[in-house]
DNA sequence: TCTGGGGTCCTAGGACCC
DNA sequence: TCTGGGGTCCTAGGACCC
């Protein structure tokens, strides 16, 4: 009997979505990103394989892309149109018996389950047979194809579904984990990006094996007590083995945008920081909440960014009150440069007796739970 | 070559209090 | 005149993920 993590993520999930309502664009290439006109500001929130082989990335600028690939088909983002095909996707998931799941973004979620195999092998087949199930039953559900990682912890479950991209199952144990991931770099790891990357190899740790061989003490003299020894459990592939399901409670909401022209005028900018204001707000009624501390986010032409941050000395869920905030920080800033991105976010009250779910490994810093034990 | 928008969490250092 | 040690709150900034 064995506890097991499986991450189920969707391939190239929003291209999908729309070639399943759009068939003649199948096997053509694919740009999903803002408002679909690659002459605006605006990045690629997902390509297409097709369109990957033309080397265009999410988080490109569509004016990137379209030099790229010309011919390729661009499309506006249809964020209702994601939120329909993602609750089918979790409502097949939940529906697969003895599945707990915990949905991290529109279109992955991890999948809790117990097998009653004889021996680790025969776990681990059962495993791996219930993950090939799902990917059918979210196939018929929804014509969309998913990867799937299985593993016996949450990050191991996590890096595994890239090992078995596009439409696969791979598992990944503390019994392959070396053998698999050893000599791979850290930013293989989730959670380690690039600048962590390269901190780490500052310091002598190029690959998953030698960072998950380090001595927790050294490391938290060099990343800080919770970070350093954090990278030494994602380098041995630890972490929590419990898919938790209760519901997500936001800690903040905000609201940001990119102008197409970059703004010089005062009251243009005050309109805008009152708009962005009121959406907030909307996210935050919507919840029956109040918020606490108000961020502002400037990015000036050509590319400066900056935050910043006040506490409110009361509660509020008033769109004024917010957006006058968001301008008093702006002024403060006493920087007259042309604006290209304002944000403003509203970090909110906590509900009474504090947030119940733990942080998620790899969305921020460390689970707050300790990974159990592994002999 | 140009830079989204939605989030989460950690760390350092200063202010302030006891 | 010189200056502890601990704790909490706040802001700024960094980093990561989808």
């Amino acid at each position: 009997m064995a506890r097991w993590v499986l991450h189920v993520d969707l391939d190239q999930f929003i291209a999908a979505v729309e070639v399943l309502r759009r068939p003649e664009l199948a096997g053509l290439p694919v740009v999903v990103g803002g408002r679909g006109d690659p002459s605006e500001r605006a990045v690629v929130s997902t390509a297409s394989y097709e369109a990957r082989e033309f080397g265009i990335r999410s988080g490109m600028p569509l004016k990137i892309a379209v030099r790229r690939c010309p011919q390729a088909v661009f499309l506006p983002v249809d964020a209702p149109e994601y939120d329909a095909a993602s609750a089918v996707v979790m409502e097949t998931l939940r529906a697969q018996p003895g599945a707990t799941v915990q949905v991290l973004g529109w279109d992955e979620a991890f999948v809790g389950i117990e097998t009653k195999g004889d021996d680790v092998e025969g776990d681990e087949a059962e495993a791996v047979a219930y993950a090939q199930a799902i990917r059918a039953a979210v196939f018929e559900a929804t014509q969309l194809h998913c990867s799937i990682g299985v593993g016996d912890t949450t990050v191991r479950a996590k890096i595994a579904t890239d090992l078995g991209k596009p439409r696969g199952v791979f598992l990944l144990t503390r019994r392959n984990w070396s053998q698999v991931m050893g000599d791979r770099p850290t930013t293989s790891l989730w959670g380690v990006g690039a600048r962590i990357g390269s901190r780490l190899a500052t310091h002598g740790y190029e690959t998953v094996d030698q960072l998950g061989a380090a001595d927790d003490e050294v490391l938290a003299g060099e990343f800080g007590p919770r970070m350093g020894p954090h990278y030494g459990r994602l380098g041995r592939g630890e972490g929590p083995d419990v898919v938790d399901d209760t519901p997500w409670v936001a800690r903040a909401h905000g609201r940001e945008t990119t102008y197409q022209r970059d703004l010089t005028d005062p009251a243009e900018v005050e309109a805008a920081l009152r708009t962005l204001a009121e959406h907030v707000v909307e996210d935050i009624r919507a919840e029956g909440r109040a918020c606490q501390r108000v961020h502002l986010k400037v990015r000036f032409a050509p590319f400066f960014t900056t935050t910043r941050i006040r506490t409110l000395s009361e509660a509020t869920d008033d769109p004024f009150v917010i957006a006058r905030t968001a301008t008093e920080l702006l002024r403060a800033l006493d920087d007259d440069r042309p604006i290209r991105l304002l944000g403003v976010r509203a970090e909110m009250v906590p509900p009474e007796g504090g947030y119940e779910r733990p942080r998620t490994t790899g969305r921020g810093g460390p689970a707050a739970a300790e990974p159990s034990a592994e002999e």
